[in-house]
DNA sequence: GGAAGCATGTAAAGTGTTACATGATTTT
DNA sequence: AAAATCATGTAACACTTTACATGCTTCC
């Protein structure tokens, strides 16, 4: 069985983009920090290893004196990525965040510093939310106009993601807002 | 300043978890398949190198021939977990999934295929989500009823993260349901 | 007496990230 | 001519997981 990220490579070999270099560029189009990051270092390593293993090909493409290798799946390559697409295992998920560590941790903070994280958690999810709308939705909406509906998919699931956590993070800022009550007299305008 | 990991095991001695082995046991009792995994081979050497940095202090607290050692936060340690905890570095987050990955390869996939993928999904998000209110959900508040309001922020959080995911898939679901008209009859009920 | 749980660790392998190195071509 | 982009790769480091190794204690 193939790993995810072999399988994203081929997917990605599949759906046109054939060099490491434009493999790389199309991840980061398409998730400018979300979803699933790769380095040149992963990409290149990889495509090797699956060439040696026969689920790819790779020939020479070079542009005059700028080398490029176009690789292509081969049949055993198509018949790896179709297994693993129908393979029903589910790793779970881990939701690995910095920041709900530090929710975790908030007891030694006081109720106005609780509320100053969450304020950061919630900004950090409208922050991600524009750009998912704005640069990620749109692009993968062109990719879905000429028959892939794949990114499109995903980038939904960003933006909605997103939206939740904002709306999450802004419910509990709400919350202890409400059980902080001031001591004597006017509440500190706010924060 | 720490590292995750680092605060996260600070976090549990404070929190009066004081050996590798409790402090592990209380994480995966806060988890169960979610958040953020740790394993006896991380925990270890990690308490080694806080404690040979003054972070914490470990002491024999052997029962009898079964030896234990109880870690404590040094001032330094406080201060450090402290310094982290405040620290407004938001690194951003990656929703690393591999079924998100599939779901974005799935233009290899019939319609019919990709229902059944979303089906997964959504009922992996529908496990995930009873467990969390069944069993991460009441140890939180049974912690929470002692004063400690951190844990419950995170269980509540994946409560409502799987609740909102298998709504997504489900969704989609339909979507894709819809779209893919039936080739004589009744079109299926509303949805 | 055996199984399960308590308790601490090491070794090896796998995975991922950062930094570096090189050189061509296109754009400003 | 400099800067940006195209293009491929290596080396070192950091992090994580799996498997192994050891021995005690409590429960059945």
């Amino acid at each position: 069985m193939l790993k995810s990220s072999s399988a994203l490579l081929l997917g990605m070999i599949r759906g046109g983009f054939s060099s490491g270099y434009a493999i790389k560029k199309a991840i980061d189009g398409m998730r400018t920090g979300a979803f699933w990051a790769t380095t040149f270092a992963q990409i290149y390593p990889e495509l090797a290893r699956l060439d040696a293993d026969g689920y790819i090909v790779g020939h020479d493409d070079s542009q005059g004196a700028r080398r490029r290798i176009a690789y292509t799946v081969t049949p055993a390559g198509e018949e790896a990525f179709a297994a693993w697409l129908r393979h029903p295992d589910q790793p779970p998920i881990e939701l690995r965040d910095e920041g709900l560590v530090r929710l975790g941790m908030s007891d030694a903070l006081s109720d106005a510093e609780l509320r100053g994280l969450l304020g950061h958690l919630r900004e950090r999810e409208e922050r991600q939310e524009r750009e998912f709308r704005e640069q990620i939705l749109p692009t993968a909406e062109a990719i879905g106009a000429q028959g892939l509906r794949g990114p499109q998919l995903v980038a939904r699931m960003g933006v909605d993601y997103h939206v939740w956590a904002a709306a999450f993070f802004a419910r509990l800022e709400a919350e202890v807002g409400s059980s902080d009550p001031p001591p004597a007299a006017a509440p500190p305008s706010a924060d």
